[in-house]
DNA sequence: GCAAGGTC
């Protein structure tokens, strides 16, 4: 009975073991899947069933544009912004569509168990999908909603199941759809309009997106700020007293002035004077707050601005401690506990520690604080240590991090710091001055957490009233100072505060911009933005600011949230969000001239960059290799761009050229000690596959031994790159008359036939128009060449003598030839590029001396 | 080759 079968599905893994630990007692039984798969027996509404409890890895799918869309060349990228879009899974090796609907097989119930944010949400209808819900299933489908994985959430949730909500999810499919057509869209023109004209980008993809713009936005503003900085000279009057045996310097009121004069007169008034008379005395008791709990992105910021690790290794770090049981999950947003945490058991892990051991035995022997409030976002608990560790079981790295997450931790249950701050306020001349002392009463957390320590000052006594004489008053003369480059954990605060990214991503993006070549980290993980960095951004300001504020990001959100709550259809929001997107984007590429000043003032032409390397195919001239990424060839006289596999060697290769094109071959080196070479052409490596190769190929595979084109499919033997024509060379078929290697048939040529040496590249073109061209065991007389056969298919080509089979030799048959010549005006034996020994019929010796074969030339052409 | 969002 399916109506005894429950089935749960939960975010990952670790999530589903929780769930079917509390609901089964510890009573389950595990089969290794895809995904763990828990299984026990139970009650569920009031019957006993069987339950299985299995998880996802995350999203199951993502989405992306069509095979027709993927071709850079051929797609319009305004055209994306229309284009159909389709779910394609995530990971398809983990198999997850399959496991759950193998899984769900005979279950009439599901119970989803995804993290209650709107992605989780929209992971329930991925689910869903997958096991295949339709109407003759008839599957109960039921929605747990739980704040955290304790037993008494799990139960709670149990016993409140509701229904996945359809808008939250269709809400992700709107940002999911929104998100890659304006990102793609961007990405593609600006990548291949300013990679079109400059060599010295430095960057294989000009990437364009609604969280890593505004986050380079970020980085660039304060770099404009730093530059635009006008320094301006201030000065103040600092009065120094003696008291009890101490020099006292004493704080202007007015703090400093940008007016010499003012500030040289208000000097004298002081000197002339000469007596600080004690105004007031305050004395008040402040205290010093302990931390909240500990969240995603205060963890980065700590990581960065203390640990001096980057934010995306601090998450690597994190997940490892994670996944190793020693903090809990790192990815969260909230600062608050939830009401049921376990603070004596967390503390208790700790007893034994080495390092803060005693501490943690204190509080739990005094009495330890309940935390601060915080915010709850309903998602994680705050990070917080699980297992104790000592700096041998982690490692340096972890152990800082997990160091710190336990003191935090501790620090959050700590009494707060308290301490008195005396403020003595003076008069001299008229003029106002204090100083102020602090004196700390209870260290609290600060012990635990003696960076946040408040700096002790002893004031010494003063009086009422009390006349004090001034020692000396100097004038300091300071210059205001230009901000300094943004810090990484500036940039985390930026992005919180507006919206760019999730507690997951913040630390993706970041990565980006530096892998993109648009900022670079330096000393003090400040970040710097680069030449093309800067370029971008000033662009964007100047075609379009919107398009690298932060708002652009929040306005996708606030149109998203509408369909999250109903209140808008999703169709027609993601239509009229793209619609705007659409028009900026046609008005930026209309404007793109205005970007392009300004990368012209800063960046290289191609014309200027590279090396000479090897010979272009089509204008026999040299082209220059540029090596910056991306990896490319030049030709100045064609002006066309050959790009080149990324992160490998390039050079000449024996200066062959290909046999298909002209093209000087070139040799790709991969890195490293394992690292492959492979020959390559660069005209072919840019070439698509040759379309409609399978029917050619249909037709000489069925045809019988010895027809042109047998051992079709064979690899390629010059390079190995999938999409090479050269891929698309059949095995040979006949004896080289230049050399001892094999004539093979180039089908790609088709309809122009031709034969081409395997080793010499020599190349021959047969009559075009046959129907079908096979080699024949006779060596031709005079040149012991190959005799072929070739049929004119009466009904596709005609001759005029109404013959369709003829016999010749490949290289000096008269029939053939007169037989084209008659047919087409022309002679279509011509042997081209021979290398070494030259051609029997006299051609030229030597490379180049034949005439070029343009592969895109059409027969008629010729 | 491209976005951002999950998770590993």
């Amino acid at each position: 009975m399916a109506s005894n079968k429950v089935l749960m599905v939960a975010e990952k893994p670790s999530i589903a073991f929780s769930i079917a630990n509390v609901l089964s007692s510890g009573q389950m039984s595990t089969r290794k899947a895809s995904t763990d798969v828990h299984e026990f027996e139970g009650t569920f509404h009031g019957f006993h069933v069987q339950f299985k409890v299995t998880s996802v890895i995350g999203h199951v799918f993502s989405l992306d544009f069509p095979e027709t869309y993927q071709n850079w060349t051929v797609t319009d990228p305004l055209d994306l912004f229309q284009a159909p879009v389709r779910k394609a899974e995530a990971n398809p090796k983990a198999h997850i569509r399959r496991h759950l609907s193998q899984e769900a097989r005979g279950f009439g119930n599901l119970v989803l168990w995804l993290d209650c944010d709107r992605e989780g949400e929209n992971i329930c209808f991925e689910v869903i999908d997958c096991i295949g819900h339709t109407n003759e299933t008839k599957r109960k489908i039921y929605r747990a909603r739980f704040s955290s994985v304790t037993e008494k959430d799990i139960l709670k949730a149990m016993d409140n199941l509701v229904e996945p909500n359809k808008d939250e999810a269709l809400a992700v499919d709107a940002r999911q759809e929104i998100d890659l057509k304006v990102g793609v869209a961007f990405t593609r023109f600006q990548t291949s309009f300013f990679q079109g004209k400059y060599g010295n980008l430095d960057a294989r993809v000009i990437s364009y997106g609604p969280c890593q713009t505004p986050t380079l936005g970020f980085c660039v503003q304060r770099y404009l700020q730093i530059n635009t900085f006008k320094p301006e000279k201030f000065w103040s009057v600092r009065p120094y007293i003696l008291q009890s045996g101490y020099e006292l310097q004493l704080d202007w009121e007015r703090n400093k002035l940008f007016d010499v004069d003012v500030a040289v007169m208000f000097q004298k008034l002081v000197m002339e004077d000469g007596i600080a008379e004690v105004t007031e005395i305050s004395e008040k008791q402040e205290s010093k707050g302990r931390p909240s709990g500990l969240n995603t992105v205060n963890l980065l910021k700590i990581a960065s601005s203390a640990l001096g690790f980057g934010p995306q290794m601090a998450m690597q770090v994190a997940e490892r401690l994670y996944t190793q049981g020693f903090v809990s999950y790192p990815r969260t947003e909230s600062t608050a506990y939830p009401s049921s945490f376990d603070f004596r058991g967390t503390l208790g892990a700790q007893v034994n520690n080495p390092v803060w051991g005693s501490y943690v035995q204190r509080l739990l022997t005094d009495g330890y604080q309940k935390p601060r409030s915080g915010t709850d976002a309903g998602d994680h608990p705050p990070v917080t240590p699980l297992r104790s560790a000592t700096e041998d079981m982690l490692g340096n790295d972890a152990w800082r991090l997990y160091e710190y997450v336990c003191k935090h931790f501790i620090g959050t249950v700590s009494p707060d710091c308290k301490y008195v701050r005396t403020k003595a306020e003076f008069s001299i001349g008229g003029e106002f001055f204090h100083c102020v002392g602090q004196r700390v009463l209870v260290k609290g957390f600060t012990s635990i957490m003696p960076w946040l320590a408040v700096n002790e000052k002893n004031l010494p006594q003063f009086t009422k009233g009390e006349k004090i004489e001034v020692g000396r008053v100097d004038l300091h003369e300071g210059m205001t100072s230009p901000p300094e480059y943004l810090s990484e954990s500036e940039l985390i605060s930026l992005m919180e505060k507006n919206g760019i990214g999730t507690d997951a991503s913040i630390s993706v993006h970041i990565n980006n911009i530096c892998e993109r070549n648009y900022v670079q980290v330096q000393a003090g993980r400040k970040l710097v933005p680069t030449a093309l960095g800067i370029t971008l951004i000033r662009g964007y300001q100047c075609i379009d600011p919107d398009l690298c504020l932060p708002d652009i990001r929040s306005f996708i959100e606030q149109q998203i949230t509408l369909v999250a709550k109903g209140q808008a259809d999703h169709f027609c929001v993601v239509q009229h969000v793209l619609q705007q997107f659409r028009q900026k984007y046609s008005y930026f590429v209309k404007q793109i001239e205005n970007m392009d000043a300004l990368f012209e003032a800063q960046f290289s032409p191609l014309a200027d960059s590279g090396r000479v390397l090897s010979k272009c195919g089509k204008c026999l001239r040299y082209m220059k290799h540029i090596s910056t990424q991306p990896s490319r060839l030049y030709c100045n006289t064609c002006e066309e761009v050959y790009y080149l596999p990324q992160n490998g060697t390039i050079k000449l290769y024996k200066e062959l050229t290909c046999p298909l094109d002209n093209f000087e071959l070139l040799i790709c080196s991969m890195p490293g000690p394992d690292g492959k070479s492979f020959s390559l052409c660069p005209y072919c490596y840019n070439s698509p596959p040759f379309e409609g190769i399978d029917t050619l190929f249909g037709a000489a595979k069925s045809g019988s031994s010895g027809k042109l084109g047998k051992g079709a499919g064979m690899p390629c033997f010059l390079c190995p790159h999938p999409t090479c024509r050269h891929s698309l060379i059949s095995q040979g078929v006949c004896a080289c008359p230049e050399c001892s290697g094999t004539l093979v048939l180039d089908p790609v040529s088709a309809p122009k036939w031709r034969l081409c040496c395997n080793m010499c590249n020599f190349l021959v073109l047969l009559p075009q128009g046959a129907h079908q061209i096979s080699t024949t065991p006779e060596r031709c007389p005079e040149c012991d060449s190959t005799i072929i056969e070739v049929d004119f298919n009466k009904k596709t080509t005609p001759l005029e003598d109404g013959a369709t089979l003829y016999t010749g030799c490949i290289l000096c048959d008269e029939l053939l030839h007169s037989l084209v010549e008659m047919k087409y005006g022309k002679s279509f034996f011509r042997g081209s590029r021979g290398r070494g020994r030259g051609s029997r019929r006299g051609r030229g010796r030597g490379r180049g001396t034949g005439k070029m074969v343009d592969p895109k030339m059409s027969f008629r052409d010729f």
